[in-house]
RNA sequence: GGUGGGUUCGUCUAACGGUUAGGACUCAAGAUUUUCAUUCUUGCAAUAGGGGUUCGAUUCCCCUACCCACUACCA
């Protein structure tokens, strides 16, 4: 089999969906199984749609995810303009490609496959409004096109006339009339439709001298010589077209085999995922924070606190399963397990607790060293009079109750500044005078303490404690609450080892003074 | 409206003719615990509906319903 070639085609007119990043991702993973190559091709022939930072916004986002493009794309994350061993296809924006695409327009029409139009989009819009008047739709096609403005009605002085002076006529393709177009898609098997149902679509518009999507995908897949299409599901309908276009250029033998996608759809409702889903449902939608020019933030995966490799992780899992219980996965177990015929056909919700659930798994994963490098990372000016062994301890014994690494600071601030107030509830709970007056007894036996780590301190507690025979849930959060001020945390034993002796001293003695 | 695609617990999904329809997230209950959390145990919860085919249908076929996409000189 030859080297498997595959492409993301993204459109520069906004921020990447997380579908997107899906369909980049399958694009991906089924590449790097085979062994080939992951190109990225930036489709911008909508010059009237054109978002500036888009593409770079694309472009990161990827890398963010670890999807490292094979070509199209080079080190410093830009997309290839020019020609080279790696990057043999390029310029790879279709914008710079304009040159190559009208000659393969023509090519259709001198071969009989399409034909010139002249027709407004004014007179279009108007035929379309008399037919849905009518509750009827107007199709440009075999039944109308007949009666309407082109070369295949009009003398052949008046097209060339019209292709000289006007401005604004199309290259449509001609559709064959009445053929059953036999397809096969790798995720949904075979599909059958009648070419009578389709319309003849605009190929190239003289007035930006601009292909469209589709003569510009199918003439780039061909010349880039990509082998299996993976794209989302809205293009399902377009690929009769598709298919005939490669007919039409004599590429059927070589054409691409097509997968397409399901959506992602919302958490709640009807419909696919949208912007509007993450804001009113409180998670992003989008790979990376995205401002656009009216000032409007959109959130990011990784400014809000995902890991990269459990974002990815998340979309892997969502639409498409290993056919095994196991659902963590890293980027290269993702690789080998990877497989079309288990993506699933049906649209996904998409669950943002248990997107949550996955980044849990990945934090909980890491080493408390790390763990402390990213708290730094994110808290630095907090946490800059703390050492590094100092902030991992806090790290390892909070790890376990926190989802991301922004909500460390909140659960772990009492290790970096002492209580200021006391919380009353607890006050009221546990600081009676029954209990009170162990606190200053406990101080001292835990000052008096030689080896002071965890183990030793626990044990002078319980020793203590249960010598005595008082209440050991009480006492503990009376330690507790001159530790923290509150009524949380890690053990009473293991928050006295981090913070050390002298600061244990303080904060008993401060708490005493303050509570009474 | 037309064309195409889809339909298993609330959600993601497994079971590719034979299972008490399995797992995960969420939720609930219980156990452990010095609080919160963790951990452990248990529980709630599904084959859209109707016809076939078959000894037997979640699985194959047909119809209906519902959902999604497309129906632009946008991708």
């Amino acid at each position: 089999m030859n080297k498997r070639r595959v492409r993301f085609a993204p459109s520069p007119t906004g921020p990447l969906h997380m579908g997107g990043v899906r369909t980049a991702l399958y694009n991906y993973l089924y590449a790097k199984q085979a062994g080939g190559d992951f190109i990225i091709r930036i489709e911008d022939t909508d010059s009237q749609r054109f978002v500036p930072g888009a593409e770079e916004y694309i472009i990161e986002s990827l890398l963010w995810c670890g999807i490292i493009p094979d070509e199209g794309v080079d080190e410093n994350g830009k997309v290839v303009e020019t020609p080279s061993e790696r990057h043999p296809h390029a310029p790879y924006r279709q914008s710079q490609r304009k040159g190559i695409y009208r000659k393969y327009a023509e090519q259709l029409i001198a071969n009989g496959y399409a034909y010139y139009a002249f027709d407004s989009a004014e007179e279009l819009t108007a035929l379309r409004q008399e037919a849905e008047s009518k509750k009827e739709t107007f199709t440009y096609n075999y039944k109308t096109r007949e009666s309407l403005k082109n070369s295949l009605t009009l003398s052949k002085e008046e097209c060339e006339e019209r292709i000289a002076n006007d401005s604004n006529w199309t290259i449509r393709f001609k559709v064959p009339e009445n053929r059953v177009i036999k397809m096969h898609d790798l995720i949904r098997g075979d599909i059958e439709v009648n070419s009578n149902t389709l319309d003849d679509k605009v190929l190239w518009k003289r007035a930006d001298e601009l292909p469209t999507y589709h003569l510009a995908n199918i003439v780039d897949d061909h010349l880039m010589e990509i082998t299996e299409v993976i794209r989302g599901e809205e293009w399902l309908p377009s690929l009769p077209l598709h298919y005939l276009l490669y007919e039409a250029f004599g590429w059927q033998d070589v054409q691409p085999q097509f997968a397409h996608l399901s959506l992602l759809l919302k958490p709640d409702g009807k419909g696919k995922l949208s912007k509007r889903d993450g804001d009113r449902l409180g998670f992003p939608v989008f790979p990376l924070k995205w401002v656009n020019d009216q000032g409007e933030v959109s959130r990011g995966y990784r400014e809000d606190g995902y890991y990269s490799g459990a974002f990815v992780n998340i979309l892997a899992l969502l639409g498409w399963n290993p056919g095994t219980e196991q659902e963590i996965f890293s980027m290269d177990q993702l690789i080998d397990s990877f497989s079309l015929d288990r993506v699933v056909k049906s649209g996904a919700r998409f669950n943002p607790d248990k997107a949550k659930w996955f980044n849990k798994e990945y934090l909980r994963a890491q080493s408390k060293e790390d763990l402390a490098k990213q708290f730094r990372a994110l808290e630095g000016e907090k946490l800059a009079n703390f050492s590094d062994s100092y902030i991992a301890d806090v790290c390892e014994v909070i790890r376990e109750r926190a989802h991301f690494i922004t909500e460390f600071w909140a659960l772990s601030s009492y290790f970096f500044v002492a209580p200021q107030e006391y919380d009353s509830a607890v006050v009221a709970k546990f600081w009676k005078d029954e209990i009170k007056v162990h606190i200053p007894i406990i101080r001292d036996l835990v000052k008096a303490i030689e080896v002071f780590d965890n183990q030793s301190i626990d044990k002078v507690l319980h020793d203590y404690i249960l010598g005595n025979s008082l209440p050991m849930g009480k006492i503990m959060n009376s330690l507790r609450l001159c530790l923290v001020g509150a009524s949380n945390g890690p053990s009473v034993a293991d928050i006295v080892a981090i913070i050390g002796k002298d600061e244990f001293v303080t904060r008993v003695d401060n708490a005493i003074e303050k509570l009474q």
